[in-house]
DNA sequence: TATTGTTATACTCTATAACTATA
DNA sequence: TATAGTTATAGAGTATAACAATA
């Protein structure tokens, strides 16, 4: 719950746009650029989801990792760093904290004893099954604000700058 | 320019998705949920947006903070981190680094010494025309994989999702 | 008392390169 | 020689809290 401000601060400069006045901030062709106008909106996105599961579960990267995983049990680290588009040594740390928490297991094959494959402990499953709830809610609130008639195309665009921008 | 391969990697477990078979990987709820793909794209927008400026230059963050004082000389770091969104202390480096660049000039008022006016050298504003360059360039990519019907509704949702999520 | 901007600090996410052990 | 995963390291980006100067 956010604290109550008692006193009405006085404008101050450093609400003015400029020349110590009030105007509008101008944000020139930023405005109309969609790469800018993705990078406000993810970030936006990714603080309501922290709040909609109270900051105390897993940040939004941390939860793809342990869905991909619970749907996906026996994969190697190495794909699952494919399949989000990230290093494979971005994953070690990720991967040593969920096991650490006791969320997944990490098994050596006998076929290929380099390899690793992963899955969700019991608790990892409850997590997911929470997080799910979280996410759930978080995707319907962004839903709302798209609309069902939009929903399908916007996600279209969306999953088409990622599969051919590169 | 990408090294050639010269031998074929055989399969191995880690191009699986599970089981050491190479089924592709299961996204389950992910793959119908905004935010996720929201930060896919962005991520894959960010890293092709590095590679037009051919690393050399700013960063998307960055840069946007240049146009934000070029667009608005005199602004305060105050409101200029309001209007992207990010903490005024987050601004103390990034403002520093592109002061040492010789980008940014910033000069205390005389009416309120507690705030600076920010503005750009002729460096900085040579510097911006060569980035909006590259940052058109980017965005025509963009544009070409959005088309044209469809562009202004998807950058009216991202700014109703920036505006509204909160 | 409130605001501007800085400092100290800390945490997350990311990548590259060099390494090991296995293949 | 190539791959799976780890380690060491580095650099963004972000935030909170305490602070000095100023209002």
């Amino acid at each position: 719950m956010p604290r109550i401000k008692l006193t009405r601060p006085r404008p101050s400069p450093a609400d003015a746009g400029r020349n110590g006045t009030t105007e509008p901030v101008d944000f020139g062709p930023l405005s109309t650029w969609v790469g800018f106008h993705l990078r406000m909106a993810q970030s936006a996105s990714f603080q309501a989801f922290a709040r909609e599961t109270h900051d105390t579960y897993l940040r939004p990267g941390r939860f793809a990792t342990l869905m991909l995983i619970g749907k996906n049990p026996g994969i190697s680290q190495t794909a699952l760093s494919k399949a989000n588009g990230r290093d494979k040594s971005t994953l070690t740390p990720v991967l040593a904290d969920l096991e650490k928490r006791g969320l997944i297991r990490r098994k050596r094959t006998t076929e290929d004893r380099r390899t690793y494959r992963l899955s969700l402990t019991p608790a990892g499953e409850k997590m997911l099954v929470e997080l799910t709830k979280c996410a759930t809610r978080h995707d319907r609130n962004l839903d709302r604000l798209i609309g069902p008639k939009d929903r399908e195309r916007f996600l279209a665009i969306l999953r088409k700058i990622t599969a051919e921008i590169g």
